[in-house]
DNA sequence: TTGAAAGCGCTAACAC
DNA sequence: GTGTTAGCGCTTTCAA
């Protein structure tokens, strides 16, 4: 491995001015310069990071936290964020936490050690004093945790009312909803936009909540009971989009007709959305567009430049397609 | 922040012995030792690892590139590589290549100025040479380069094959396929083995191979384009399961039954492949399988530890579903 | 404009 | 058993 000593040394100057052309600071002659530059290419070298983070007590690296990679909805987010962390010079240390608060704790001591200089956490876990305990720039995605810390989420209240409301627009008559994990606040927010929507409504009852961890699996069961119980549910809203790719084989299982019978709409706006037969219709979020926002967010908290704005909500937008019937 | 030095001033010993406590080598008495660890705790000391590695020229990180974390196939890849590094006690640096030779090449000059201690690689970009001027420990994973180099791939030719003979059991009777990217020596292997079974048909003829670039949309179009063309063709094996969804619209949008009038098979066994409507009959690999083995062979060859083996061709399996005919 | 040297926090060889 | 110290490769202060 050759080090700054041996570039110092083939071009006959110091460690100090090695170093001075490196980082491009301080004064240092045209020619010495040149010569160094030369060396520099000739031998091939490539300054230790380590070393550099040692001293400079920072390591040009993010720490990326997600719940799980396995959900098609963090890959996307995870594309943004890697794109524009390497765009700017910062790497990126990926942690799957699978929801648990342990690893997730494990992780962040593992981020001090290594002088990480901030982190894009998307979880349920951890609270508010817990994140701010942290003393490293942190932006929270997704799930938000608290109005003070840094965040970028998108309107799940107002995309839970849009979906049901436009399901009643299209003429649905009895409403169901299946809802995320309950501690998942985005899952909260998107049911409480349905509620909204429905809870004045003469068909509505408790029992068109049912519960489906996100998960598409669980969705089809969910709702195969759900649907046999009430055969009068002619629209149901998904908390996301899995869980609606769920609602969907499970309306097909049982012979009911989409969108003729049953209209479905979905959450998240996520690429498989297109895939299925018949396509999502979906309250999509910017997916790539957080990402890239929280990573911006975070690497100017790091870089202490000026930021006019930390909490971010960002607007949904209803993409119709073929899951629910014409209005 | 709290350094070795404090914790040794607070234990009144020196900076050697808090060291052989917290590496547990050397010879350190029982009572100093306690002691020790009490003040570790009660100043809540954690070993700074960039001074460790530093010293140590090894980071217990591990660098994952991947061509294209938006692809099903590579969460779940990610996921197995994940959990068995944090298991071992690496972290994980990720890389989302795209595919770009240049992007690979710098984000490895990255990985070498870090101390990284070994990497997994999947790509069709780099060749022999360049990974063996690595000088790094490395397992390449889903896509072969050489054999020299420790590989964990699955049967791909012999997959093509499966995929194609099992079409023709089930009474296909002319039988296309769409090819992931030339460039990539898998979508080339499963290629292969379909034409081993197809060559001597009467019915074969090169014009039954498109394109379909690993990627649904591309699919969906060229596929709709073939199947216009040729609508005697009642069998068709996609590259992989991402590309068959697309065949699976693509038959939809044309009003041909899958799978009375046309059987579809496809090729990973991503979750994808039981979300769709029908599900997908595959040839499934083992996904996280793949991903735990590379990993344990990469850590292996880190700490320096026998190995048995180090290039793997795992098997694939017929997963028969929904989108082909039965026997 | 340049160099000597201290020091980032840790490990390990060597001495006692 | 324990301490002293050099050194991992780099940056930066201070002096020249």
């Amino acid at each position: 491995m050759t080090t700054i000593r041996d570039v110092a040394k083939h071009a006959n100057v110091s460690v100090a001015t090695v170093s001075r052309v490196l980082n491009k600071n301080g004064y240092v002659n045209e020619e010495t310069k040149q010569k160094v530059l030369e060396v520099i290419k000739s031998l091939n070298y490539k300054p230790n990071a380590v070393a550099r983070s040692l001293y400079k007590k920072s390591s040009k690296t993010l720490g990326l936290i997600l719940p799980d990679i396995t959900n098609p909805f963090f890959p996307e987010l995870a594309k943004a964020v890697e794109d524009v962390a390497n765009r700017s010079g910062y790497t990126l240390l990926f942690y799957n936490s699978e929801e648990q608060v342990e690893k997730e704790q494990i992780y962040i001591e593992n981020l001090k050690q290594k002088y990480i200089d901030g982190v894009i956490l998307a979880t349920n876990s951890l609270n508010k004093q817990q994140v701010e305990g942290l003393e490293i720039p942190i932006v929270v995605v997704d799930r938000a945790i608290n109005k003070n810390i840094p965040t970028v989420i998108t309107k799940n209240y107002e995309g839970g009312k849009l979906a049901t409301k436009y399901l009643k627009e299209i003429g649905c008559r009895v409403i169901a909803h299946i809802k995320g994990p309950d501690r998942n606040i985005n899952a909260e927010q998107r049911f409480k936009g349905y509620i909204e929507e429905v809870s004045n409504e003469p068909w509505f009852h408790e029992e068109l909540i049912i519960h489906g961890n996100y998960n598409m699996r669980t969705a089809t069961e969910v709702t195969k009971k759900l649907l046999n119980k009430f055969p009068e549910i002619d629209g149901i809203f998904a908390g996301n989009d899995v869980m609606a790719v769920g609602a969907i084989k499970a309306a097909h299982q049982l012979g009911r007709k989409i969108p003729d019978d049953l209209s479905i709409i979905g959450f998240d706006g996520i690429a498989l959305g297109e895939m299925t037969i018949p396509e999502l219709t979906t309250i999509a979020q910017p997916i790539y567009r957080m990402g890239e926002l929280a990573t911006h967010i975070l690497i100017n908290l790091i870089e202490g430049k000026a930021i006019k704005q930390t909490y971010y909500e960002l607007d949904i937008q209803l993409i119709k397609r073929e899951s629910t019937k014409r209005a």
